[in-house]
DNA sequence: TCTATCATGGACATCAAAGGTCTATAATGA
DNA sequence: TCATTATAGACCTTTGATGTCCATGATAGA
């Protein structure tokens, strides 16, 4: 299990549209040079970016992107479930096996899911927790949070010459 | 980005591993049987859980697998790691490009490891920490802690019959 | 010792998804 | 009108997950 490479060029380039925060877009052009990747595929991920409104996007010249909102707006569970998709972590496949029907409880009466006598494997509801864990984790960090870093890092820096 | 079947496999296997407790080996036939899995499949997995000495297996008549140390020394992410591999699970895959300089700093000197001037990409650092997360979760859970869930589970029903 | 049982490991097949390229199209400013 | 720029779809290649099959080796019991 790992993140895909799609996942990663989307956080470079966010980053990369936060730091060149003046009022003009950034094309494919130059956010594929900087991250080291082909435009072209680059631009589907821009495109996946849009539709899912992390960025904005201008057609024609001087044309680009831009981010839709403020970069302490994004965090990085938006940018991963966008690439990534939203589907969980884990789900049991046999949901018809005795094993799975030792392992399954009534879940709770939800009134408002309308969802009653659902099973709920253990095992899933552990990596469920484990995925919880994970998305609070990535919700509390955001693409303006890692310019912050890196600003902070860069003037320490120049401190020390 | 999703844990593989193999690992919801595993994940059930040692549960009914854990719960036949009894000191004879389970085979496995039954085991595909009670996940509703192929034989075939299921044995390349749990070879997998015997090298890494999550389970112990007896070749021959009666032969069979067993856990090879007691459920609540078995941790989900035992499991995981066994069946996913130990890779990140995620990184930064353009070391080189502008992006990356711009974001990498000075790794922390760590003596024991002996490696200096190592670049850490700030995402990757957020991805990591993420990754930590999800692991302390998973270390948190074990094979037996799921077992007594299930049997207190299970008597709940019986008292409100 | 023979045989049926059982795990092991390798070879192989299949399929879906990731990763990536190319081209036609549409929008836009000069 | 023309150069520029994003968009969407078709297409390709590679990789990994999933799964089957078979030869081999170990073991207990007859």
């Amino acid at each position: 299990m790992q993140f895909s490479k799609s996942t990663d060029y989307a956080l470079h380039a966010l980053v990369h549209l936060g730091n060149s925060e003046r009022c003009n877009n950034v094309g494919i052009k130059e956010l594929a040079g900087a991250l080291g990747v082909s435009e072209s595929y680059l631009s589907k991920i821009m495109s996946k970016l849009r539709q899912d409104g992390i960025v904005r996007a201008v057609t024609g010249v001087n044309g680009g992107y831009e981010l839709a909102r403020s970069a302490d707006q994004i965090t990085f569970l938006d940018v991963i479930q966008v690439i990534e998709g939203r589907q969980q972590l884990y789900e049991c496949s046999n949901t018809s096996s005795r094993q799975h029907q030792f392992l399954a409880e009534e879940a709770a009466v939800q009134p408002d899911q309308k969802r009653l006598n659902e099973n709920v494997c253990l095992i899933e509801k552990v990596m469920y927790g484990a995925e919880q864990q994970l998305y609070q984790y990535l919700r509390g960090h955001t693409i303006q949070s890692v310019l912050d870093e890196a600003f902070k890092r860069w003037t320490h820096k120049e401190d020390k010459k």
